[in-house]
DNA sequence: TATAATT
């Protein structure tokens, strides 16, 4: 072989495989898996399924800022038939040392993600910061005392909830990895993204809003979620949301928690 | 449709 061969190759990496061959049989063998311990690796989530069948890819959903783990993942099996095994026992079921069950279901083809939703994305991009109601002091020393005692939350600095990894899995309502999440019920079947910047921007700052759709209709189902940065500006955007009328519905604003239909 | 999430 020449030289120049030679050094051409040694100066590129490729990974080299075989294609799969395309049947019916390794078809749609693709999962998502949702409700995992947030501390759970793709090693670990890779043992729960191998016992159903051979593992082609795995991956763990994470907060882009934090590296935490969003508690989804995808795991796509060799064979159909193996996906289907995978759901029938482990859908519903605790992996070991957890205290949530896990879904397991088929995973949505991405490329039937609906327009309205990637257009929906186009609003996540801008960190808008508008200057809150948030300046008296007064006024703040007392709706943190109220909602330390609506919701039991000691009231944690920013500095030390963002220094300490090992508040992940802490049960803090509200409180994610990249801020405070905020649960806000009835809004309408059309609602988009574009309601909730709005109706949270003028608070502070708002890392991600996002609308609970029905897959199939693209319809909100009736709830989505706001994440905002810092404790005081979701605590005044809750107190001043909570119950405000938006066109002939009633909100209800809350930060988010872990059990069903609380409140 | 009362606490998500779709690489």
């Amino acid at each position: 072989m020449p030289h120049e061969a030679v050094s051409f190759l040694s100066l590129e990496m490729y990974k080299v495989s075989y294609a799969r061959p395309s049947s019916a049989s390794i078809r749609d063998a693709n999962l998502y898996v949702s409700g995992l311990p947030k501390t759970m690796t793709q090693k670990e989530l890779e043992q729960l399924f191998s016992q159903y069948g051979r593992i082609i890819t795995s991956r763990i959903l994470v907060d882009q800022v934090t590296g935490v783990s969003r508690g989804v993942g995808f795991i796509r099996f060799d064979k159909r038939i193996e996906a289907e095994e995978a759901i029938k026992g482990l859908n519903g079921q605790k992996p070991s040392g957890a205290t949530e069950p896990i879904t397991v279901k088929f995973a949505n083809n991405p490329s039937q993600k609906s327009s309205q939703a990637l257009l929906s994305q186009l609003y996540q991009s801008p960190n808008r910061r508008y200057p809150g109601p948030l300046h008296h002091q007064a006024q703040r020393f007392r709706l943190d005392n109220l909602l330390n005692m609506a919701y039991g939350v000691k009231r944690f600095s920013p500095i030390t909830i963002d220094g300490m990894t090992s508040l992940v899995g802490m049960n803090i309502p509200g409180h994610t990895g990249t801020g405070w999440c905020i649960f806000v019920y009835n809004l309408s079947p059309d609602s988009d993204e574009s309601v909730l910047w709005q109706l949270f921007g003028p608070f502070g700052a708002v890392n991600n809003v996002k609308v609970i759709r029905d897959f199939n209709t693209n319809k909100c189902k009736g709830f989505g979620f706001v994440t905002m940065t810092n404790y005081d500006e979701a605590a005044m955007a809750i107190a001043s949301l909570n119950g405000y009328r938006l066109g002939d519905r009633v909100l209800q604003v809350s930060f988010k928690t872990n059990k069903a239909h609380k409140s």
